[in-house]
DNA sequence: TCTATATTCTACTATCCAGTTATATATGAC
DNA sequence: GTCATATATAACTGGATAGTAGAATATAGA
């Protein structure tokens, strides 16, 4: 955000990349990836999607920059594209983690 | 993302804090918050938003931890949790900002 | 008390999108 | 060329949600 202007433009573009992590199927796959390059089959095989389904989310992915795609024969191998979104994964389960930890203690100081 | 495990819960969880930051509305209410504490009226006054809509977003944004709500009187205070969210944005500002430039590159070249 | 204001809640509409199915395209093997 | 495989695309459906309008709630002040 920033010193910048937020500009009706940017803040659509922004929120374009952030909905893109916004979806249980894309941020399995991502975590798929973690491992390395895969293909479509293979993301398929992993994450027990419909074929359709994962070619969409891949390309979706690929638009927003987070992975990227090589073609070898009639294969299409995606990868990611640097380890930035991965962080943030971590970072934002580390938050999750923190509120329940919170909210657990909550909970023990209410009935104590 | 991490050496941990990615159950169907977690993916679930995750996806709701990025899928709150995916929408140009709740972006602008962050940025707003930026120089601090603000009412919902003070909110609908600066985005521009419908008051019921500022509301909802906002309940949504205090869901997802990223802000925190103080009552006083009849007013109510909305300020960021904390900064990490914000950073984040910057972050991916950068990102959308490399790939423009990237984009620009490309043409020059393609033209030259 | 009554009135005005700030916020939230409810109900509704329109739009978007995940998932599916079927089809199309492309590449390699024969 | 035909056939099989890998991926992408098109069309469709159901469910989620952004936005709005109006009612309900809550608080402060006269």
């Amino acid at each position: 955000m920033a010193p910048r202007v937020m500009t009706p433009a940017l803040l659509e573009e922004l929120s374009e990349r952030f909905k893109a992590l916004g979806e249980p199927a894309r941020l399995q796959l991502l975590a798929a990836l973690r491992q390395g390059e895969h293909s479509v089959s293979d993301l398929v095989a992993i994450t027990g999607l419909g074929q359709a389904n994962v070619s969409k989310h891949l390309q979706l992915l690929c638009s927003a920059g987070f992975i990227n795609r090589r073609k070898e024969g009639t294969f299409a191998y995606y990868a990611l594209a640097d380890s930035e979104v991965l962080q943030w994964c971590d970072l934002m389960c580390g938050r999750i983690e923190a509120e329940q930890r919170e909210r657990r203690a909550a909970l023990k100081l209410s009935r104590a």
